[in-house]
DNA sequence: TATTAATGTGAGTTTTAATCACAGCTATGA
DNA sequence: TCATAGCTGTGATTAAAACTCACATTAATA
């Protein structure tokens, strides 16, 4: 076979091309300008021709560059094309089933998934959430999601980030003559507990308020509801702000003071320590964790 | 357009699948076994399929590798063909040009230029040899190849290799009842001179041998004939080992003794210093360079 | 049973590519 | 006409990717 240009930069070329613009290109690809640059000069200068004239607002193909890039990107949608086609076959496509909370899937998983399809179009993703421990055989799980210390023998254990409590409540709780100022405050405020009065009690003593009673207020087996009390401004609820980015963006809830209590229990991906070598279950692994890492 | 496999691995992927295996499209790449055994489990990744099947010696292409090499082969060519077309477009080739000497023409370059050809085919390659210095300018040499200190205004230059002596001779002359054993032998034998009695009078001043007159034997003006007569058995020349290489590898002349007088000259590449960034001249300079260092 | 001819992989190194920050150019518009 | 905005080009540095090495593993072959 004959010789081939640089792949990498051939792309580049490609994405120039196209946008007659290297500045353009270069965000298409998520590389600086000057990246493409030298991709570029590396083509040309393969090819021993200038395939861009250099004008002083952007650039313009050559009538060789011209030619050149029409053949260029004819190949690279054949092999686009044909990468595509297997990986969307949807006869045995294989599905990847995810464990976790239903506050974790609503508030985390569910709004960045659709990240993780795009880059994978190959796996089918199903999504079963419970707060029961799972037996990862029986209900077919490839990979669960769950807080806890990490100590799970015969399962294979990936930290995600850690879990920390933070008061949260509707933006309304903090207008008005009765306004959530301090900490004192929460005294006159219904508190929403999270299946337990155990979190708010180990916050409020963290935070060293003692005129506030822990077992006042309402409490809500399922997180879910409790949110949407708290977005109804019926009380203040204690989050993990990551699992309510979506609604602390939104301004539905709000943060009335910083006071975060560190927990000895994190958010953990873990797996059959025999499956841990899965191509799927990896993908999926290491995709969540650099979401985590992401977000931070 | 559609999200595309990482391109150089997918180039693997092809030369596995046009070899049935790792290791023969490894040494076809220049890599490892390893490095394509990585590459391929990329794109395995990528697409969420295997694509070969691993037998104990060897791998086997599934059908759906089958059917995607084809693809990515036929792809390849392509751009490997309008590649082609546009570096071997013979109208409009430039023309390199090299001066140099006669001898490092034939005893050096001449065996190295086809590879420098097979690299880049749109340039059109033209040497000029003698022993004057050259006008640039009047001449229209891009690069020139020459012996001295490095000391030259106006040029850029860059030093290839040390210019050392050494004598050399057919090897007739080892054999015998008058076999060249020692340097003091040399008495016995005819002394062949380049141009000068300078070279052979440093050497034996170097070996430290009184016996030999500097001033006996054969001047020719020409080395090529020199060489010529030295292959022949007349005598014995002194020469740079890097300029005799395949007449030494093909054993028509070798080495009587390993004295090696190391001088302050070198082989240089120079070109003037405006065009030092012209794309076919850097292209030479490094190849040059890269050929240079590879002969060590 | 030892050998051979393949692929797979963890750790470390080398090579390659990208970024950053600044330079240079010129059509545009104040 | 002169500063500005919108590009591309590039030297030095940093970051990322690819490759190598050495060893592991496997099963046909001698």
């Amino acid at each position: 076979m004959k010789r081939l240009p640089p792949l990498n930069a051939l792309r580049a070329f490609e994405a120039a091309a196209r946008h007659k613009s290297f500045t353009a290109a270069a965000s298409d690809l998520f590389v600086t300008h000057g990246a493409v640059s030298r991709q570029i000069r590396q083509i040309e200068e393969f090819l021993g021709r200038r395939l861009f004239e250099r004008l002083p607002r952007g650039v313009e193909l050559t009538d060789e560059g011209r030619e050149y890039a029409a053949v260029v990107r004819r190949a690279f949608e054949q092999m686009a094309e044909a990468s595509d086609a297997i990986r969307t076959r949807a006869d045995e496509k294989q599905i990847l089933t995810i464990s976790t909370t239903p506050r974790f899937a609503v508030g985390w998983l569910m709004s960045r998934l659709h990240l993780f399809q795009r880059d994978f179009p190959q796996y089918g993703i199903r999504i079963s959430s419970t707060t029961r421990l799972v037996n990862f055989e029986r209900e077919r799980i490839d990979v669960a999601i769950r807080y806890g210390r990490g100590n799970w023998p015969g399962l294979s254990v990936t930290r995600l980030f850690d879990h920390e409590e933070v008061p949260v409540c509707a933006p309304a709780l903090l207008e008005g003559p009765n306004a959530l100022r301090s900490p004192e405050d929460l005294a006159r405020v219904r508190l929403l507990h999270d299946g337990s009065y155990q979190y708010w009690k180990s916050w409020l003593e963290f935070a060293g308020i003692d005129n506030v009673d822990p077992h006042e207020g309402w409490v809500m087996d399922d997180p879910n509801v409790m949110f949407q009390a708290a977005i109804q401004g019926q009380g203040v609820a204690l989050s993990n702000p990551r699992t309510i980015e979506t609604e602390l963006r939104d301004g539905k809830l709000v943060r009335p003071f910083d006071i975060v209590l560190a927990t000895d229990v994190a958010a953990y991906a873990v797996c059959p320590e025999q499956n841990a070598d899965d191509p799927k279950i990896r993908a999926m692994i290491e995709w969540l964790v650099a979401q985590a890492e992401a977000q931070e």
